[in-house]
DNA sequence: CTGGGGACGGGGCCC
DNA sequence: GGGGCCCCGTCCCCA
């Protein structure tokens, strides 16, 4: 600890101490073994801030899109695992500046970021909430993901609780255009002892220091985005979520790629930091605990909309775009595609769906071969007249003149298998396509076209029913 | 360039 | 009220 700051917290305690009586001093001295001084840890945090600002003992440069922030190696380590692993890897160079550079996220989300690292106060907003949750996704700051789940989900609280003061409001607050959501979000959090800035104070112009109507927020890598562009009905589709390659966590070589004392420049896969982010929202769905010490605050106009008569049946507003909902479950379906959370793995292929429906589709597509119909001649096919082919994870039906089209009608169709496989006993199980089925696949009793990777099975029709009722075993 | 298949979001209905 | 399911329209990819 530096000089300056122990001699802070001497004098912070000097009058404290003095305005005790002596055997006041005496009993809690011999009743507490370490005294605990409560405001230290603020005040070691506060100094460090001040220091950071006056770039004081700064032995880190971060560079974020041409920006540069100083910073101090120690508390950077010691927040994020990203700087944790980059540091670490780094400590031979220790007596040289660090540098890193970013061009994943924006020196505004940036900004947020370190002053919660030197503050413990995360200045979220409508506008930046996602960008953060990304940016500490990439750098492995899980409690401020964690408070970002929880402020967003918080939205949706908020959102159910005030749907009354949607119609309280006049037209004339409305506007003319009364479907457009106002123009400011405003939340943060802040230290049970309340913080001073008044940015996080509950107050209804509180998010205007972002100064970014609602209607302009969209969900990309920052990379990709302006702050300035607008959310168009289906833009969520341009989402890194659809572009996304298999999910996969930041890879300690990622982190690698900063050189210490290089300041190499660097261009973070965005594709991987929100599949990372999307990784986390999934699996950390259910955590809706806020990190000790802490404590959410959230302005109270957050959702406070009201719409005009046409609308008014549409009660919920989505806090990103300016999609209204009538049911909180559509605006829970909805905020999926703003998060990019796909909790539905397809057992099959281990492909992700943001919804049950659309994964119940896939699978019965691409798993099940459903469709009665000949995928090559397009005619309709039955049990007789046709069979199911295999081609890897994928089913679908050929008729017995395409079969022979494509040259498999030499092999054998293992009848008896095929009646083992769709018997009651073993067809649910068979059906679910576990991925561990997958793997052990010898033991499927179905043959294999070694030129063509195709497996025949018979058409049962009967099945078709009973394939209804099979779901994916979705977890 | 075009058509088909699949993914995906929205809306509505049923339980 | 929420989940599941179905339908529809749109977009993207690929042959």
């Amino acid at each position: 600890m530096r000089r300056s700051a122990v001699r802070e917290l001497v004098v912070d305690l000097k009058p404290f101490l003095l305005a005790l009586p002596q055997s006041t001093v005496s009993r809690v001295a011999s009743h507490i073994p370490s005294m605990e001084i409560s405001s230290h840890q603020s005040h070691l945090l506060q100094q460090l801030n001040e220091q950071r600002r006056q770039d004081v003992f700064c032995d880190c440069s971060i560079l974020v899109e041409g920006k540069v922030f100083k910073a101090h190696r120690n508390v950077l380590f010691a927040s994020s695992g990203y700087f944790k692993m980059l540091l670490s890897q780094n400590s031979k160079e220790a007596s040289q500046p660090a540098t890193a550079t970013f061009q994943t996220f924006s020196p505004d989300t940036f900004t947020v970021i370190l002053d919660f690292v030197y503050s413990g106060k995360l200045s979220l907003t409508g506008q930046n909430v996602i960008d953060v949750m990304s940016a500490a996704s990439f750098l492995q700051m899980t409690d401020v993901i964690g408070v970002c789940k929880t402020f967003i989900k918080s939205s949706l609280d908020i959102s159910e609780k005030e749907k009354d003061r949607y119609f309280s409001l006049s037209d004339k607050d409305a506007g003319s255009n009364g479907a457009e959501p106002p123009s400011f979000y405003s939340s943060g959090w802040q230290e049970e002892s309340g913080s001073p800035r008044s940015r996080l104070s509950p107050d209804r112009g509180a998010g205007i220091a972002s100064g970014k109507p609602w209607n302009k927020y969209s969900f990309h890598p920052a990379s990709q985005r302006s702050p300035q562009q607008p959310l168009a009905k289906h833009e969520p589709r341009k989402d890194p979520v659809k572009k996304t390659k298999p999910l996969r966590p930041p890879q300690p070589s990622e982190a690698a790629q900063c050189q210490s004392g290089q300041g190499e420049a660097r261009t973070a896969d965005p594709g991987s930091l929100v599949s990372k982010s999307e990784e986390q929202v999934q699996v950390e769905a259910d955590v809706d605990s806020v990190p000790a010490g802490y404590q959410y605050s959230q302005g109270p106009d957050v959702t406070s909309r009201s719409f005009p008569d046409g609308l008014s049946r549409l009660r919920f507003k989505c806090p990103y775009c300016t999609h209204v909902v009538k049911r909180k479950a559509d605006l829970k379906r909805h905020l999926r595609c703003h998060t990019g959370e796909r909790p539905y793995p397809c057992q099959a292929c281990g492909k992700r769906f943001s919804r049950l429906d659309h994964l119940s589709s896939h699978f019965r597509t691409i798993h099940q071969a459903c469709k009665l119909i000949c995928r090559k001649c397009k005619r309709h096919v039955t049990d007789l007249t046709g069979q199911v082919v295999q081609e890897g994870t994928r089913r679908y039906r050929l008729c017995n003149e395409c079969l022979a089209e494509v040259d498999v009608d030499s092999l054998p169709v293992d009848l008896e298998a095929e009646r083992h496989r769709v018997s009651p006993a073993d067809r649910d199980q068979d059906c679910r396509w576990h991925l561990s089925e997958e793997e052990s696949r010898s033991n499927v009793e179905v043959v294999e076209d070694g030129s063509a990777g195709l497996v025949i099975q018979q058409v049962d029709d009967s099945e078709e029913e009973e394939e209804k009722e099979i779901k994916p075993n979705i977890g």
